[in-house]
DNA sequence: GAGCACTGC
């Protein structure tokens, strides 16, 4: 992944430095030197006559229409002149003026800008002219949701200013910093943003911090808004834009202590909407009717239709073409193109979304048509042109966290109206579109809320609660959110990082909780690695990390489930699904990466490839942190036990236990749970540990290892503290394991302990070496012929 | 004997 032309690294100001200190032009690369923070641009330079904080339009316009590139020292490529004639035309252009106006006399502005109106690539840029931050030694932060949005903008923009590409304008996502010391303009995730947060809680190196897409209320995007809003409290300097495609402005303006609102129009074509008379039984059904008759109905134009998941997606397009060619073949109309789309499917295939529509049969024949079929991925991140017709069934799968019982579980669920909006708004992007909303006007206006929930209140905060206390934010309660979490989420939050030992008592971060923050993994996943070296498995634990922090890696396409359960069953360990997750990885290596292994091994290759990348990010980390890499030799008979105690030592909290009929119950919860029937587990083990809880049908624990109530008992004496415990099965096992260990304890002679210290001395010797990645390979033989 | 909406560090 990439763009063309992109670096990363500071190679933009090797060499410069000599040449920057004589040359007027590239004066902002050194401002201390040449005119100290604060300063102006001397008389020769594009830029005389700015004055931080107090540009003009007519100033930003000379500059732009000028002859030489102020950043550059250059003069303007003809590329950018023509450029700049479409960035004239933009509709935000005209509000310029007002903007200077109320960023000089503000220090948070809200804008509203729709799709089209040009504010992501525009409104950075008059704010670069006006903030100067070259001048502070500062820069500009620009956050979008979505990597591609950063790179693709930053790509943008960089053309409109006529600089290359990470020098004055870069972009910073994970895996990825484009930026350089001349960079003056950062697009960047808002992920990013709030990892920098961690380490730089004031955000002293950024002048101004556009929050762009701030609609969407992404996770990030919220905890941004309450950081910077007490930033902008301690740093009066700061300015703070937040921007947003719906007309919820005044929501972020109460927020922002009434900042000021700005509103530009958008570009795109009205949009008609229709709605079922009556209330559609089937939406499924009724979606692929309505699909069928815009093709025969209606004038040429490509459709768009919003389904749920995967499943249905196929189901319908499946439809669609076998009741579409009984129409064709009845002369009815023209031929079709039915496209799936969802974000699991491989890019070639996402691809497809921008093939032509197929040409009619027969020269003035009946007109061909393109249907994409979607999940609501076709609602933010991708968009296709040439869609004129868009049919809404109002449902999308949302997740939804149960602090109770500590769950997460998707569901299909109405969409709001701002979704609806939105998807409305997909058929009017290259001409006058229609909207058919498979639901009553009247359900629209009276059943669907305003806004979808923000994420902050639909998840686990575990993170989050992590990552704010290391931020410095310690009264989570007060801590001012633009909607606060459940308060029961939160303490939910607490109780596990207390358990882990990421917070002490009083809730303070503790000097293992500030490192645990520094990966970027959930709180269970980043103790299990910390804890790893104590069991000479750090290597091993890192790569099943890894593994469980990216999307499924087993495929189980529907035509060929029975050879994927085969090839999976080549992999499978006899003590559970983790250590078959860490076999599959180990193969993947010693398979050199090769993705046409994947293929026949119905691996996900694209989930590999980033399993890899995250290893290699996590173990830079473990680097950093000064925590141990280390190995059990493979033909240790303690290899796979050090694992899974590891597995123990962060995930002691997920574990179930077996009762006498069967049935598992979670420890402490007491919920019951069956064993997912994609574990590699043939059998019922009496512990497990699971690293998740899904409910669908049924409550369902997925990826499980067995364990020993023993490390239980020694790695988590916190958690299993049987006081603690309600009356049940799993306790009653744990106390007897606990008396016979008294009473062993009190009859054993010295003689005994000696013997056994001595032997355990001994163990822990041999199990000292480390194993290379040369016999990875073989590790992988070796272990594959013991199942 | 069953599913993985979508992002992000």
């Amino acid at each position: 992944m990439g763009v063309a032309g992109a670096t990363s690294g500071d190679s933009a100001s090797n060499g410069g430095q000599a040449a920057a200190a004589n040359n007027p032009y590239l004066a902002h690369l050194q401002p201390a030197a040449s005119s100290g923070f604060g300063g102006v641009y001397g008389k020769s330079h594009p830029f005389h006559g700015l004055i931080p904080g107090k540009t003009t339009v007519e100033q930003q316009l000379a500059i732009e229409a000028g002859g030489i590139n102020g950043f550059t020292g250059q003069p303007y490529s003809d590329k950018y002149r023509e450029i700049l004639k479409k960035r004239q035309e933009l509709p935000v252009q005209k509000q310029r003026g007002n903007f200077l106006k109320l960023v000089h006399e503000n220090q948070f502005v809200v804008l509203v800008g729709e799709t089209g109106s040009g504010k992501t690539t525009q409104i950075p840029q008059f704010l670069l002219f006006d903030e100067l931050p070259q001048l502070k030694g500062k820069m500009i932060a620009c956050t979008q949701p979505r990597r591609v949005a950063a790179m693709s903008v930053a790509q943008r923009v960089a053309d409109e200013l006529d600089v290359k590409l990470s020098e004055e304008v870069g972009y910073s996502i994970r895996f990825e910093d484009c930026t350089s010391k001349s960079t003056v303009l950062k697009y960047m995730t808002d992920g990013m943003l709030l990892r920098e947060a961690m380490t730089d809680p004031t955000l002293e190196r950024y002048s101004a911090i556009i929050l762009d897409e701030a609609h969407e209320r992404t996770l990030s995007t919220d905890i941004l808004m309450g950081l910077i809003k007490e930033v902008a409290a301690k740093r009066p300097d700061l300015k703070v834009i937040v921007m947003s495609a719906t007309l919820d402005a005044e929501k972020f303006q109460r927020y922002f202590n009434d900042a000021p609102l700005l509103t530009v129009p958008g570009r795109t074509f009205p949009v008609e909407v229709f709605y079922t008379p009556e209330p559609e039984r089937d939406y499924v059904e009724a979606a692929i009717k309505t699909a069928l008759q815009i093709h025969m109905s209606e004038p040429e134009g490509d459709v768009l239709l919003f389904l749920t998941g995967e499943e249905e997606i196929e189901d319908a397009c499946r439809k669609i073409r076998a009741q579409g060619d009984r129409l064709i073949q009845q002369g009815a109309c023209g031929p079709l193109k039915v496209i799936p789309l969802y974000s699991t499917l491989p890019p070639h295939m996402q691809q497809r979304i921008f093939e032509q529509a197929p040409a009619p049969r027969t020269e003035g024949g009946p007109p061909g048509r393109k249907i994409v079929v979607s999940t609501n991925i076709a609602e933010t991140s991708l968009t296709i042109d040439g869609i004129v017709y868009v049919i809404d069934p109002g449902f999308a799968k949302q997740n939804v966290y149960n602090p109770r019982v500590r769950v997460e579980s998707l569901l299909v669920s109405p969409i709001s109206k701002a979704a609806a909006q939105q998807r409305a708004g997909r058929a009017g992007r290259t001409r006058p579109g229609k909207c058919f909303r498979l639901y009553t006007e009247k359900a629209f206006v009276k059943e669907l809320q305003e806004q979808t929930y923000p994420e902050i209140l639909r998840c686990n905060l575990s993170v989050v609660v992590l990552q704010l206390k290391k931020i410095g934010i310690d009264d989570l309660v007060h801590f001012d959110f633009m909607d606060p979490p459940a308060p029961e989420t939160l303490m939910r939050a607490l109780e596990l990082l207390n358990y882990l030992g990421a917070l002490d008592d009083e809730g303070e971060l503790t000097e293992f909780g500030a490192k645990m923050s520094e990966f970027p993994l959930d709180p269970q996943l980043a103790k299990m690695l910390m804890d790893s070296p104590k069991f000479k498995c750090s290597q091993e634990i890192l790569s099943v990390a890894a593994m469980l922090s990216v999307p499924n890696v087993f495929m189980r396409p529907r035509e060929a489930q029975r050879q994927a359960d085969a090839a999976k069953a080549n992999f499978a360990h006899i003590d559970g699904d983790h250590l078959t997750l860490l076999n599959v990885y180990h193969a993947y290596r010693a398979q050199n990466c090769s993705s046409d292994w994947c293929w026949d091994n119905f691996l996900n290759h694209r989930s590999l490839k980033a399993a890899d990348n995250v290893r290699e990010q996590l173990r830079r980390i473990m680097e950093r942190t000064g925590i141990e890499l280390t190995s059990t030799p493979f033909d240790s008979p303690s290899y796979y036990t050090n694992i899974r105690k590891a597995l123990v030592s962060g995930f002691f909290m997920q574990v179930a236990h077996v009762e006498r009929n069967g049935h598992y119950l979670t420890v402490k919860d007491n919920q019951v749970v069956l064993l997912h029937p994609s574990t590699v587990l043939d059998r019922k083990p009496e512990w497990v540990l699971y690293n998740e809880f899904v409910l669908t049908s049924k409550n369902y624990i997925r990826t499980i290892t067995e364990v020993r109530a023993e490390w239980l008992l020694d790695i988590a004496p916190q958690y299993y503290d049987l006081s603690t415990f309600p009356s049940c099965e799993a306790k009653r096992v744990l106390e007897r394991i606990l008396t016979q260990r008294k009473f062993r304890d009190e009859h054993d002679s010295d003689k005994k302990k000696d013997k056994r210290e001595k032997k355990e001395k001994k163990r822990r010797r041999t199990d000292k070496s480390v194993i290379s990645s040369e016999t990875s390979s073989k590790m992988v033989r070796l272990n594959m012929s013991k199942v």
